[in-house]
DNA sequence: GTGATGTCGTCTGTTGACAGTTAGTTGCCA
DNA sequence: TGGCAACTAACTGTCAACAGACGACATCAC
């Protein structure tokens, strides 16, 4: 409960390390999509364009890299992460399971601002998706589910689903488009609220778990073949070099 | 469990990078407990202890403050990372749902091979408490969750799960000795055993989250007084300087 | 004597240059 | 003409040095 709403966050005036700036900087390009995945990121060239040294973009891409949003290969660079399939679902099962935690966190913390804030998000994507806004639809249910995370007063929890969110995010807010269920989610969402509202965090983790579930359909639709790496399972043995 | 004995992992032979290694070498410092919790990293003195130069051992410090083993303060320099009841809490909480997934995903893909090796873990735990061997008891029971984990075959899972335990296994293996009930943990780990065998993967994820529950007795002793920081929750609102 | 203020030392943050390696390319030979 | 090999170029990994910031101590004023 440290930041409530939007606090005066500013540590000190700009008293930011040139690394954190750098950080924020790229993370905010990746997360956007400037920066599509399989972009290469080279040292003297990212450096050059911020007018910065290597050094501190150095350190920077390897936090980024511990966050998951870019890859760095020992003597070959960074390029921004991008994902095969199968690590998209992994990381989409580790994000269920963190979600279920959650909201069996949240249920009994929920403050009434908090739950008139989850209504409000709720009706909000019921608008979107009769305006067939799928852009403001993937935003308010985004946050629908973050603060959910939030309100579970679990800050190694929070941390940690942003990741996955940030790492998802960028691939689902293309995928959303392609998704045609979005009434069914609209439902879900509203089940979820009156099991939350009548306390019953079971029950909500219940709904929630089979709300999430992997969204093969999307994975599997060939709009998407260019958002993944291109699955390199090919465990023949005999290709050392 | 990156070397066994000579494994061909090694991308070639101390091809690692400089980070690499330092990064390894430090990670095993702390998790052997040979760099205790709050010790402070100097950069100048561990660098010219390991014979390297600044700049890989502030990008290892980096990643390892990623991994959440050290904990670095602009301007103050790097510390092992000392967790205060609270965020043990949050992270023992986080386990819990991982290794529920685990199981979950675990049950139907265990091999013969892998259950046979449950079965020997959970044989040697009851052995090693016989014996009052609390340190082997503590290995046993680590491989055990750790062998679910991989058999989840989720490698997100597998990552995240290792540095949870990472993190937390050190205080846990002292906190252990203060800890009475080591017979009534292997008796769950028996009964999450027959629910394996019988595939019943929700019954075994049910009794697995009821078998890890929060060991708060643990955090409450005075002796676990030394292992965590003093608890700075000090909201005294009125403090803006 | 207590408080604030100025100065000093040490550490981190940052920079630029050097060295090693990798990948791509060109040339040569079969 | 195809394949192998050496060469070249560009990049990353590493190092040593510079500059700025923070904390501690001493000094000074009240």
């Amino acid at each position: 409960m440290t930041e409530h709403t939007e606090e005066v966050t500013p540590p000190r005036l700009e008293n930011r390390t040139l690394r954190e700036q750098v950080c924020a900087h790229l993370r905010e390009e990746i997360l956007s999509s400037r920066l599509a995945p399989g972009t290469e990121l080279s040292e003297v060239a990212v450096a050059k364009t911020l007018g910065i040294s290597r050094g501190p973009l150095r350190e920077a891409l390897g936090q980024l890299a511990a966050e998951g949003l870019v890859t760095i290969t020992p003597r070959r660079g960074a390029v921004v992460t991008k994902f095969t399939r199968q690590e998209f679902i992994e990381a989409y099962q580790v994000r269920e399971a963190l979600e279920v935690l959650a909201i069996k966190l949240a249920v009994p913390r929920l403050t009434d601002a908090q739950r008139s804030r989850l209504h409000a998000l709720a009706d909000a994507m019921v608008e979107h998706a009769e305006q067939g806004d799928t852009r403001a639809f993937f935003e308010s249910n985004k946050e629908f589910h973050r603060l959910l995370v939030v309100a579970a007063g679990n800050e190694r929890l929070r941390e940690m689903h942003e990741q996955l969110a940030n790492q998802m995010g960028r691939l689902l807010a293309k995928s959303l488009e392609l998704r045609g269920s979005i009434d069914q989610s609209v439902a879900e969402h509203h089940a979820i609220l009156e099991a939350i509202d009548a306390g019953d965090a079971r029950r909500a983790a219940r709904l929630l778990e089979e709300h999430i579930e992997v969204p093969y359909r999307v994975l599997d639709s060939p709009e998407a073949d260019e958002l993944f790496d291109p699955t390199p399972e090919t465990p023949l043995s005999g290709e050392d070099k």
